[in-house]
RNA sequence: GUGGUUAUGGUGAAGGGGUUAACACACCGGAUUGUGAUUCCGGCAUUCGAGGGUUCAAAUCCCUCUAACCACC
């Protein structure tokens, strides 16, 4: 259930109901892809204050861990973590390794990147899979193109997407468990449209938007978002998959975005790059060498009020492993700011303001 | 002291007369958008221990010196 509690414009502050608790939205997802956020424990996450991470249907897939969850009892067993979890379905797995896929009518087929082991993803059994982890949220399995790719050949993977939807939607048992459908459409307004609509039809309980941040321009990923969220239903969420930057995240907010994951704040903390009040910095420069300073002396996470700018570039040349954790919780601690930043401005009608700052400050 | 071996960037090293001195690591920048990310992409020796010579051409050949290592006195 979703309800909306204040908006500015096109711009809405609202409340998710999961299974295991309450979420405020706009708001941002650490990315978990096999069950924990690169570098960090559950008791560092909990200390961030995230309230909901996302994990990866392909990744939970390999291996033996299907079995190893089902003997844990549930995912949220499993890795010790009792907070919401959205599941991806895999979709972005048919993009990303389609060299190694197969796709059909029925379903994709994948080889393991890990042991070359055959894997089939059908809507069926991708959902069914997702409501054995137990997921809070789960993504229904969908086509992810790239940029640049005919509207013909859209076309199809479009029809076919949700026609993978609607067998989603049937296969869905677990009505405590939220099931969201994934527009698509390439960068053909009319794709997406048509999109927009054949899912909202199917009464899922949110929207992914899906797709975007794959190249494109930002203009064209502006346009795509107002597209799908024009023609999505006002009071169920919207989830832009994928995204992105601070100024990302600030444009789709103000055209009604409700929900955001990436691998952005995580990952490029692990390759030293982080995020601050004034901009990114890189810690590997030299200019941080001998400085006193937090990396962000308006941040008061646990990095910034413990550690010097000198000391973690220190650690990240000695590859020491906690120079990575300390830039992940810096970085993470940014972005769950900034969400909650985004939500007070809403609440407030001071968005429009909190919106520019942002934009000028992380100008892509 | 005598004989031998070696000397190439921050490091380890290729190259044994023909013209832009390989490669790796380190270092310096940059990228990173539903994570196949301890990833990827750039930059980094006008110069080969020092000095002299041979040659159209020398890091590469010759001589002297210096240094390090090894062996013998």
């Amino acid at each position: 259930m979703f309800e909306l509690i204040s908006t500015q414009d096109k711009a809405r502050y609202g409340r998710l109901m999961v299974k295991r608790g309450v979420l405020e939205t706009p708001l941002f997802m650490p990315v978990a892809t096999a069950g924990a956020i690169k570098s960090l424990t559950q008791r560092d996450l909990e200390a961030l204050g995230a309230n909901i991470i996302l994990a990866n249907t392909y990744h939970l897939s390999l291996r033996e861990v299907p079995q190893l969850i089902h003997q844990a009892g549930s995912l949220h067993q499993f890795i010790g973590w009792d907070k919401p979890i959205l599941t991806d379905s895999g979709g972005f797995q048919i993009f990303s390794l389609n060299n190694l896929t197969k796709l059909s009518q029925e379903g994709a087929s994948f080889r393991s990147h890990i042991d070359g082991q055959m894997l089939h993803f059908t809507p069926e059994n991708v959902t069914a899979y997702q409501e054995q982890l137990g997921s809070d949220i789960h993504m229904v399995l969908d086509e992810c193109l790239e940029d640049g790719v005919s509207k013909q050949r859209t076309k199809e993977s479009v029809d076919l997407s949700l026609s993978w939807a609607r067998r989603s939607r049937k296969a869905r048992h677990n009505l405590e468990l939220l099931q969201f459908g994934i527009v698509q459409g390439g960068m053909y307004p009319e794709l997406r449209k048509q999109s927009a609509l054949e899912l909202t039809a199917m009464d899922f309980e949110g929207y992914g938007i899906g797709g975007l941040s794959v190249g494109e321009s930002k203009d064209k990923m502006t346009d795509m978002i107002e597209i799908a969220t024009e023609h999505l239903p006002q009071n169920k969420p919207r989830y832009l998959m994928g995204v992105g930057t601070p100024a990302d995240i600030i444009r789709a907010v103000a055209l009604g975005v409700d929900m955001f994951d990436c691998v952005m704040p995580t990952r490029n903390a692990r390759n030293g790059s982080v995020f601050t009040s004034f901009g990114r910095l890189n810690i590997r420069n030299q200019e941080h060498k001998f400085s006193g300073e937090p990396l962000d002396s308006n941040c008061d996470c646990y990095t910034c009020r413990n550690h010097t700018r000198s000391y973690l570039r220190h650690l990240f040349l000695a590859k020491e492993m906690t120079a990575k954790t300390l830039l992940t919780i810096h970085n993470l601690h940014f972005y769950l700011k900034l969400m909650t930043d985004i939500r007070t401005a809403i609440q407030e009608q001071t968005f429009p303001s909190l919106a520019s700052h942002i934009l000028r400050v992380f100008n892509r």
